[in-house]
DNA sequence: TGTACATCAGTGAACGCGCGTTCACTGATGTAC
DNA sequence: TGTACATCAGTGAACGCGCGTTCACTGATGTAC
């Protein structure tokens, strides 16, 4: 039913007489680990489709990455330890993202069109990363919880440098910064768990992103005048 | 270590000769056995502090609730369809919190202030079932999370039909209307989230809560008027 | 009111299964000389 | 370059345990007469 696991365990010298040298080299024995490593990550990320990581055992986990369950313990303590790598993971690719807002906000007035644009395209491209965030941000694992919700307050505190450089926004206090990032980031997660649910509707939910968007902006620039 | 669950499942009559008439009144059988599924709804509410719905187990539950495993079956046909009864449950108390928010705007002023408190208050007083919510709402259940996205879905039309009768959103079209309580949902799923994980900062948690309504206020009143 | 029978919530033994973890091991890779 | 030894990723058997589900049952409650 699922697809063939890809055994990645098995040691390759005995099959190095067979294959070619030219599609693959030989592995140094620290390489092969990482790569064990990288497949008991994808493994798990992807059972994530239908579960909860709470829901998921080391032993499936193992068989899906090609391996015994005895040799997960080369690689983590715990399925708790793996899951902190995934959180971990999971931001790298939403650093990423940061960075590639700034630089793509180009020209001025299209700043909510870019931003909404690249948040759909990333969460598309990184959908097991971002399923396994919104499933465990309010997941039944404690340490999980906490590292996702350190790492979105951090990306919420970037937020607030990058619009003390727009016009007027940029002249608000810091509570009215903090509180006014915090709701794009509230709208941000809420538009990623519907991409996830509703990978199709991409257009809908991106124009519908847009208007929120611009309904805090226009909120926002009347702050504090009111 | 966990406090001793209070057993239901016991016939009660050769206890009848021991208790006073008083506090225990003759229970039929039909009470009997609404009693005891309630006690697996309770239970199963309480185990979600620290697991996920899916990492929950029927056996865990009916010892917790004082039954045997057996006899659970005589109340649900599987943890899914208890899961789906706590949908319901938890979505039941929701419509309670709309109607309290109708009577209770009374001024108009403060409309604002008057909806965070009663929201605040709301998920103070039933945390059991919000954590549920939350929790499963992005959890590993499918027929949870539909049952759950299509409740929070009406919720949002209902909100549509109030805004309708404010003096200057009233008159935005229905896409318009839609797409501003479709944020004032977001904003309050937020605010359930963080009083679940932060019950202390409930004040800071309901100022913040207000001000981000009024940055939405303030920017439906301009919404096509750009 | 009393009797005979039906109902049915809950019991407890049993089942096969997948779980996390331990252990002694294997054999390819890596290193020292 | 060849040899001897160390390292260590992965193996496979074994463990005790909790799981969901089945089954025949018990005995208090409910009902018909």
């Amino acid at each position: 039913m699922t697809p063939q696991p890809r055994p990645v365990g098995r040691p390759g010298a005995s099959l190095r007489l067979v294959e070619t040298s030219l599609d693959e080299p030989p592995l140094s024995r620290q390489e092969r680990k990482e790569r064990t490593r990288q497949a008991l990550l994808n493994a798990a990320l992807a059972q994530l489709e239908d579960r909860s990581f709470g829901a998921m055992s080391l032993r499936e986990v193992s068989k899906a990455a090609g391996i015994t369950p005895t040799a997960f313990y080369r690689h983590f303590d715990s399925m708790e330890e793996l899951g902190l790598v995934l959180v971990d993971d999971s931001f790298a690719s939403l650093r990423e993202l940061m960075r590639a807002g700034r630089s793509e906000v180009a020209e001025p007035g299209d700043d909510i069109r870019t931003s909404a644009a690249i948040l759909v395209r990333h969460v598309q491209e990184h959908r097991l990363h971002y399923r396994f965030i919104a499933r465990e941000r309010s997941g039944g694992i404690a340490s999980l919880r906490a590292g996702i919700a350190r790492e979105i307050h951090s990306f919420s505190s970037e937020l607030v440098g990058d619009l003390r450089r727009y016009p007027v926004l940029g002249e608000l206090d810091t509570p009215s910064l903090d509180m006014i990032a915090s709701l794009f980031v509230t709208v941000m997660v809420a538009t990623a768990e519907r991409l996830l649910d509703a990978p199709e509707a991409e257009g809908e939910i991106r124009a519908r992103t847009e208007d929120q968007m611009r309904i805090i902006v226009l909120g926002a620039t009347q702050w504090h005048r009111v």
